[in-house]
DNA sequence: ATACGACAGTATCACATGTGATGGTATCGA
DNA sequence: TCGATACCATCACATGTGATACTGTCGTAT
């Protein structure tokens, strides 16, 4: 599934960017194949674990899929015990969705299992180009206004 | 369908990639539009363009999609007409994909149609930036060995 | 008070994409 | 020459994803 090296020219950043998201993507939802989630299971936990309980919505926002999806990886969540709906009290249209103790186990080992992948993946890269790396594609992805 | 800055932690990188290669995905689709065809389209007549007639197999490769979607790809290809399939001397088994003279025509349009595009993305970055970054990305995406 | 628009969540559909099976051809070895 | 094996392209199917329509609830204005 790898491509090859691109060539110069204006598509060659765009390029670049596939093959590198596609690499990151790749080593992480293999370390979280065997605890059993996928990596956008583990995007809305994380987000339960940094906000606490969350409307469907907003984890829809948070995450960047739509409501549709992200009920779907409810509902996987819930089955597999991680989070559960819960009744808003004075607002019956929307369910907050809150991560379980079971939930709070299986994110702090998602972060174990992927610390030292996430060290692997910028093993190439000389001291502080990770930094680097991360600063110029912070501005790149999200430009001044 | 934006996401929230990524914090830190193991993961920070990956939801930047992710950020920014969606950015940049956005920007080139558009450009494309008018044009009538999509990225996966121009990805395999860059490499027509490059290489020269391409057996399908080769194509999947490059370009990292499957067979299968690479004939669906040449399939519209060749209604737009521009590429077309043409049988191998010597392996009756194979079938050349080659570019017609319309699909460097349009390749050439497209070029000069992402040119300011690919300039605006990077427009926030500092001079001598968007090269780091393309440097380090590659170090990134194809890791020695 | 009630009628209306706005909104959260759900269910359903259409479509795109990846995987396994099939047909046909070339290559290798006996 | 013939049979076995490898491989390419295609087809048919299953799966997953995004878009759409629907239900129930809230806020508001007349």
């Amino acid at each position: 599934m790898s491509t090859e090296k691109p060539s110069t020219g204006p598509f060659a950043l765009g390029l670049l960017l596939r093959q590198a998201h596609w690499r990151a993507v790749t080593v992480m939802t293999e370390a979280f194949r065997p605890l059993g989630i996928e990596l956008r299971h583990f995007a809305v936990l994380v987000v339960l674990v940094e906000q606490g309980p969350t409307v469907q919505r907003d984890l829809a926002a948070a995450t960047g899929s739509d409501k549709a999806g992200i009920m779907r990886v409810v509902d996987d969540l819930e089955r597999m015990g991680l989070a559960v709906r819960k009744a808003v009290p004075g607002d019956r249209r929307v369910r907050a969705v809150e991560i379980t103790p079971e939930g709070v186990e299986l994110f702090e080992a998602a972060q174990v299992a992927a610390e030292p992948l996430a060290e692997r993946l910028v093993a190439d890269l000389r001291p502080g180009e990770a930094e680097q790396l991360k600063d110029l594609l912070t501005r790149f992805a999200y430009p001044a206004e």
